[in-house]
DNA sequence: AAATCGTTTTAAACAATGTTTAAAACAGGG
DNA sequence: CCCTGTTTTAAACATTGTTTAAAACGATTT
C-alpha cells in the first residue's frame, strides 16, 4: 500500500480537472492517464470504469455544496425568508460553479442510466421539513394552499433552468458573458418575488 | 439519381426511429445502416457524419413542432390568454414527444458545440410581437413593469424543466409514470396562474 | 538473505465506435 | 458501345473504453 493513495488520488484530481475543464464526454481515458502520468490501465484498476470515476468525482463535488442548501431547508426560518435565502444560494452556487451545471446537464441528460447520480443529487432534495412547513402555513390560512411538490419544482426550474438555457439566452439577447451574469444576479431577488406571490392569499 | 432519394430517405426514416426509441448517443450508425438495409458507408456519403444526420431529423422535428407555438406568440390575443395557450399548448407537445425533450436534452448539454442546432431551437423563439406586448401593458398599467426577457426565461423554466428532472421528481415522490404525467397535467394551469399573478400589479 | 505472497504497474490486445478510402456497379447520353 | 458521373460496396482507419496476462514491487515469513 506504498503509493497506492497517491496514484488513486492522482487520477482523481487529474480527472476532475479535465472533466471540469472539457466536460466528461469529451474528456478520454488515455488523457486522464497521461495528464496524471500514470499508465492507462490503472483507472480500470482504482476505479472500475469511467462511468465509476465520474460518479466518485460529482459525489465529492456534490457533498462540497449541498450542505449549505439542506441546511437552509431544515433550518426554522420563516417560509418566505427560507424561500429568499435559498434561492439566493443555490443560483450563487450554480453561478460560481459552471462544471457543476454541465455535470447535472449530463446526468440528466441520460437519467435513464444514470441511476447511481441521479440518487446522489436526489440526496440534495431533503425536503420533509420544508414540506411540512408549507402544508402548515397552507392549514394556518398564512399562504394559498400548496402542493409542496409542485411548488419545489417551480423553485428549482426558475433557479436551475436559465443555467441550462444560457447559449439560447446569451444568443437570443446579444449577451456578453459579463451581460449574462447580470442577468442571473437580477434573477436572485426576481424569483424568490415571483415563488412568494404564488403563495400569497388572493386578494 | 435512381433509388437516391430512396436510399437517402430510408437512413432518415431508420435513424429518425432509432434515435427516438433509444436516444442518439445510443444508437450506431451501423444499426441505422442496419435497419435501413443499407451498407454502412451510405451514411456519410448522403449526410456526412451522424452529427449531421442528426441535425437534419432534429430541424424537421423541430418545425413540425412549432408552428402552433410561434402562431400563438405572434397572435392578437390578450397578454394573459396567450400565456394560458403558450403554456398549455407547449407541455402538450412536450407530453407527446418525450424524444423531443431528450433531443433538446442531449443538444443544451453540448451547448458550445452544438451551435447549429442551438440556432433551430432559437428560430422557435421569435419573440418580437410577445415583447412588445408585455413593455405595452407595462406602460399602460395593466401588468407590472416587467423585463420580458426574464418573464420569457421565467415561462420556458416553469414549461420545461420538469421534463429534464423527471426522473428525479418520479424518484422522490414514488410515482409511477401514469402519476407523474398527471402531475404535468396539473402545472398546465398552474403556471400560467403564477405568470400572470407575478405581473398583476401590487396590491 | 532467500523465498513467498499479495498488491501495484505495465504493455499489449480487445471490441465497439464514427469515418474514410479506393474500387466496383450502375445509369444515362454522346 | 463507350464514357462520365453517380451510387454502392468491402475494407480499412483512428479513436474510444475496457480487459488480460505478465512483470515489478514490497512486505512478511522462513
Amino acid at each position: 500500500m506504498a503509493k497506492s493513495k497517491n496514484t488513486e488520488q492522482k487520477i482523481f484530481d487529474a480527472a476532475t480537472e479535465l472533466f471540469l475543464e472539457k466536460g466528461v464526454d469529451r474528456t478520454s481515458v488515455r488523457e486522464i492517464a497521461a495528464k496524471a502520468g500514470i499508465n492507462l490501465a490503472l483507472m480500470n484498476y482504482y476505479f472500475r470504469s469511467k462511468e465509476n470515476l465520474f460518479d466518485a468525482i460529482f459525489s465529492m463535488l456534490v457533498k462540497k455544496n449541498s450542505e449549505e442548501l439542506i441546511r437552509i431547508l431544515d433550518s426554522d426560518l420563516g417560509l418566505f425568508e427560507k424561500i429568499r435565502q435559498y434561492v439566493h444560494v443555490y443560483i450563487d452556487m450554480l453561478s460560481d460553479n459552471p462544471l457543476l451545471v454541465s455535470f447535472v446537464m449530463a446526468i440528466l441528460h441520460r437519467s435513464r442510466e444514470r441511476i447511481t447520480e441521479m440518487k446522489v443529487i436526489s440526496s440534495l432534495y431533503s425536503t420533509d421539513q420544508f414540506t411540512k412547513q408549507i402544508l402548515e402555513e397552507g392549514k394556518k390560512g398564512n399562504i394559498r394552499r400548496t402542493d409542496p411538490t409542485h411548488f419545489f419544482v417551480d423553485m428549482l426550474s426558475l433557479i436551475a433552468f436559465p443555467f441550462a438555457i444560457r447559449m439560447l439566452v446569451m444568443d437570443k439577447n446579444n449577451f456578453t458573458q459579463e451581460e449574462f451574469n447580470q442577468f442571473i444576479r437580477e434573477r436572485k431577488d426576481r424569483v424568490p418575488d415571483i415563488l412568494i406571490e404564488s403563495l400569497k392569499p388572493r386578494s
